[in-house]
RNA sequence: UCGGGGAUGGUGUAAUUGGCAACACAGCUGGUUCUGGUCCAGUCGUUGGGGGUUCGAGUCCUCCUCCCCGAACCA
């Protein structure tokens, strides 16, 4: 199940291409020369299991990884779980679940409250030093004597009790004696430092929520920022990789590990811009809400950024690993193009998925020189196509073929537009691995629908190729109607119609794109794909490529379209640009 | 308002650390092709602004502008 990512080349030449070198990898590099951590390099990946993963921690744990592993280190994942009331065991499974999906395999598994016991002796510590104390204040207050940006902040009341008396309080808070919110230990910094982070921020608030591992034991809990470093140093993490929105944290980080009593030399923590993605969004609660509401059917729905979603969707792991590696890391915010993440999903599918032909909106086509049985039927004969024309390895399959075809309602036109190369009455093309036809007419309903194409075909083109050396200007797919399997397809576009959902109004929701998914019934597919197994994705010819879905094996979720030329040419016509 | 960070084509990332601004995506043109796919060739286009140092500045100095983050007992 799992790949041993670090051993793997490259899967597309487009990662070749990435740059070795950031700024991240020439810190740890000089660290790793100068020795100042003895030659080791260790990461670590921190999720708070309260929510699933997304294409935004894909980057983080590509980084953490693979800087680890490049330098012979480890990395540990270890769940940030310090706030009992949002966390819970079933995101650590999922958690743990997408990790390997990515390719991934943590050298080992911790959690941040493995470290509670040591967490509190070293607060007590520092009570001791006289460098925490405890506030009889609530949130309200403190947050009233903060200050603000540019407002030194004022001191509490009970900023200069006794070191006795401040144990003794910890100790009672520690035991339970007192009611959730009524106390905190806070870090005795600096009330007017210019960086808010560093004026007497909380170390323990007292909560009764049950925690999903320690259970009831602890009433007090650690805040992020008076566990992280401390898990960091406690593992011996030497490079504590995180983004950018911590960097005013950094000082914080420093000041409480410079302050401990530590063996080995304290880690650092580097900031970095986290991924942004055009078109979609990240944020944890956004997403719940798109949940909430209904806009999606839950966290993996295709058309979310969560990797559960991507995964469903029919995304290559390799194709996500490789997009990470290309965009590379910096500290410049910036949002990159979905089109991007596409174009690697494609290389990879290229390279991996077998082809099919499936039709998703059929219209009748009938070969009128086809020749039928003693009963009138048409004849049924097998053709053989490859499976992959990137891969001969794949082999070949066989597909029955008749004279009475599914195709493509787009692929035929009663009047065709400039530059339509597809089926029209008089125009002959290749029914791909099939034979050359050429249409004699078409018949329609009422309304004007054509409902049934009628060609003849030249038996002597038998594969496609004729003998004569002439050629058609389309080929176009098909499925035989009497095998034919019936499919449903569900097509997708962008989540969100803008580039940066919420851009016009502040609120992403407001750019919801109305038809993000259109689900097709009734869509005709050759009969091999009723062999294909929940996961696999195969290019359905010419219209993309296609996963299979987990439960429902006639269902196919669009991965993404292959580039369409046709479209493109028809956007201009229409007088797009 | 204070502090921290950032700005290179349409988009994103690079530039041997002061020496011809490159790579990819997107776009466009053409070629190949039994997928209007893939592949191949070509093309378009970039250092936020002013001043300075220098033979030479994306890179150094200086002023300005704009953008992001920070005032949870969230992470």
């Amino acid at each position: 199940m799992s790949e041993n990512i670090q051993d793997s080349p490259s899967e597309t030449q487009k990662a070749d291409l990435a740059t070795g070198t950031d700024f991240i990898r020439a810190l740890v590099e000089s660290d790793a020369q100068t020795d100042r951590f003895g030659g080791r390099v260790q990461t670590r990946f921190p999720p708070e299991p309260n929510g699933y993963l997304h294409i935004g921690h894909a980057k983080a744990i590509c980084l953490d990884f693979g800087i680890a592993h490049e330098h012979d280190g480890i990395c540990i994942l270890r769940f940030d779980d310090t706030n009992p009331e949002t966390e819970d065991e079933s995101y650590v499974d999922a958690i743990l679940e997408d990790l390997q999906w990515l390719g991934f395999v943590p050298d080992e598994v911790r959690h941040s409250s493995d470290y509670f016991e040591r967490l509190y002796e070293w607060a007590q510590h520092l009570v001791r030093v006289g460098l925490a104390y405890v506030d009889d204040q609530g949130s309200d207050e403190i947050a009233d004597q903060r200050g603000g940006f540019g407002k030194p902040g004022l001191n509490s009341p009970f900023r200069d009790r006794t070191m006795a008396e401040n144990l003794d309080l910890f100790h009672r808070m520690r035991d339970g004696e007192f009611p959730p919110g009524s106390r905190v230990l806070r870090a005795r910094i600096d009330m007017q430092s210019e960086n808010m982070q560093l004026r007497d921020p909380v170390m323990y608030r007292i909560r009764t929520a049950k925690h999903h591992r320690t259970g009831e034991e602890w009433p007090i809990y650690p805040t992020y920022d008076w566990a992280h470093g401390q898990g960091d140093a406690i593992e011996g993490v030497t490079h504590s990789l995180c983004t950018l929105e911590f960097s005013d944290n950094r000082a914080l980080y420093e000041w409480f590990l410079g302050h401990l009593p530590l063996e080995q030399p304290a880690p650092y923590q580097t900031e970095f811009a986290r991924l942004e993605l055009s078109h979609t969004l990240t944020s944890k609660r956004k997403l719940k809400q798109l949940i909430d509401r209904g806009d999606v059917d839950g966290w993996d729905d295709p058309r979310l950024p969560t990797l559960r979603a991507l995964r469903r969707r029919g995304y290559p792991a390799a194709a996500l690993r490789d997009f990470c590696s290309f965009i590379g890391v910096s500290r410049t915010n910036s949002r990159h193009a979905i089109e991007l993440l596409e174009s690697f999903v494609r290389a990879e599918l290229n390279a991996k998925a077998q082809r099919r032909m499936a039709v998703v909106r059929p219209l009748k086509l009938i070969i009128t020189n086809w020749p039928t049985d003693e009963e009138g039927r048409p004849v049924t004969e097998y053709r053989t196509l490859m499976n992959n024309p990137e891969n001969d390895a794949d082999g070949t399959r066989q597909v029955p073929f008749s004279g009475e075809l599914w195709i493509e309602q787009d692929d035929f036109r009663q009047e065709p537009p400039p530059k339509y190369f597809r089926l029209s009455p008089g125009r002959e093309v290749r029914l791909r691995g099939g034979y050359l036809v050429t249409c004699t007419g078409a018949i329609e309903d009422g309304d004007g629908k054509t409902t049934e194409v009628h060609c003849t075909y030249d038996p002597a083109t038998a594969g496609g190729a004729a003998a004569d050396g002439r050629k058609v200007k389309a080929t176009i797919h098909w499925v035989e109607a009497n095998h034919a399997l019936d499919a449903t397809v569900a097509l997708y576009e962008r989540l969100f119609s803008a580039d940066v959902p919420g851009e016009r109004t502040g609120e992403p929701l407001d750019d919801l794109n109305p038809s993000s998914r259109e689900i097709v019934t009734g869509c005709k597919v050759e009969p091999i794909l009723g062999e294909q197994v929940a996961g696999d994705v195969v290019q359905f010819e010419r219209l993309g490529y296609f996963a299979v879905d987990a439960e429902n094996e006639r269902l196919f979720h669009r991965t993404v379209g292959l580039r369409d030329e046709w479209a493109k040419i028809q956007k201009r016509q229409s007088g797009g640009s």
